[in-house]
DNA sequence: CAAAGATAGTATCGATTCGAAACTATTTCC
DNA sequence: GGAAATAGTTTCGAATCGATACTATCTTTG
């Protein structure tokens, strides 16, 4: 099997699990939306991070975002430190929609997989996802959990750790070092300058 | 990593790679329909075949089609053997067309992998694919080299072996058992009855 | 053999989506 | 303070897609 059929069955099976038309009452485009809002952290949820993610345009994004909101399915709230910024959060109503998300057939499918070999899958997922975004100049998006800008500081001796980013110089709950952001980027990858893409949040 | 973070990470590859928008003059959907006629072989280079192939409608399917045979990407030529049927082929622009498809970038990315880890993630693929199509009921696509539907003679001893489709009853030439048929049924599948899609072609 | 039904492909219509461009408001930089 | 950058929104036109209806051909079945 050569590289171009393998690439090309990667897009056959993100095609096939898309949920093409509407499934619940939700196109395609919603369910990325929702999709990238439950996972993105709280310096990400924004119509810019979501446009970058989803390799689309702000305009367009803003459209699908707003359909979303006049539905009930996220909420709309201004940040407070930056007047230009408005940040998006799920609902009720949009974490249940997310139980019947048609991609969780492919879910289920990967959780069919030998350990070993998920977590092969996982790791080569990863690589190749960096891979592209840098032969397009793009970034990539990816976990603070994995991130050169993730700092840990022990507070007191058998205590909890904090930890915090110190590109925002913002304090991370242990919770949330798994969600997408923005700025990640990979430890061992070439540290050019780079600007924080959203430097407050409210 | 989760099961649906991987999930995610299968759709987010998907439309890094998939070109978006126009790339050399051809839209997403097109370049989708060029990659399908270049590896399909020629019992499913129909309309009907790359509809179901694509997830979408033959309607749908036939207008994609028509656009590229207009701009000679494709060639359109009637099966004299079933009058309703309607063969299509990559022309010579079509074929130079590919060697800039914007999904390479992927492909490029995949044949960089140690090539333990690369087959490890194309029989990875090959069985989610499979579990997904199988989930929703829908067959699965694949290449005749797989097929429970090969059969190989051996015509004289020391000779080159021969290969038919079992289903068609048609001769297969080597060359040709690593492309796509709709046809396809795995070797280990539940074998239900099932007839062809296309029993004939010219 | 003839009628009924299945199948391959096409055409048309309306809804949705998307990208480009223009625009407002706010923040940052010099 | 003014220029430039950034966040988000709006509008408009093109492209896409799905549903539906349609023609032509093949297959099945009385």
């Amino acid at each position: 099997m050569d590289n171009r059929s393998i690439a090309q069955s990667i897009a056959q099976l993100a095609r096939m699990s898309a949920g093409d038309g509407q499934v619940c009452g939700l196109t395609a485009a919603q369910w990325n939306t929702l999709r990238f809002f439950a996972r993105a952290n709280r310096f990400s949820r924004t119509v810019s991070a979501f446009a970058e993610f989803h390799a689309t345009t702000r305009g367009t994004a803003s459209q699908t975002v707003k359909g979303l909101v006049s539905e009930g399915y996220l909420t709309r709230s201004r940040s407070d430190l930056d007047g230009r910024s408005v940040r998006f959060d799920l609902t009720e109503k949009g974490r249940g929609a997310l139980s019947h998300d048609p991609l969780d057939a492919l879910s289920e499918a990967i959780g069919k997989l030998a350990p070993g070999v998920r977590n092969q899958l996982a790791s080569s997922l990863k690589r190749l996802t960096e891979e592209v975004a840098d032969s397009r100049g793009k970034p990539s998006f990816g976990s603070c959990r994995f991130c050169c800008h993730l700092t840990c500081a022990l507070r007191k001796p058998g205590g909890e750790p904090s930890y915090a980013c110190d590109l925002l110089d913002q304090p991370l709950a242990a919770n949330d070092l798994g969600d997408l952001c923005v700025n990640f980027e990979t430890a061992q990858s070439n540290t050019a300058a780079r600007s924080p893409r959203d430097s407050k949040t409210s």
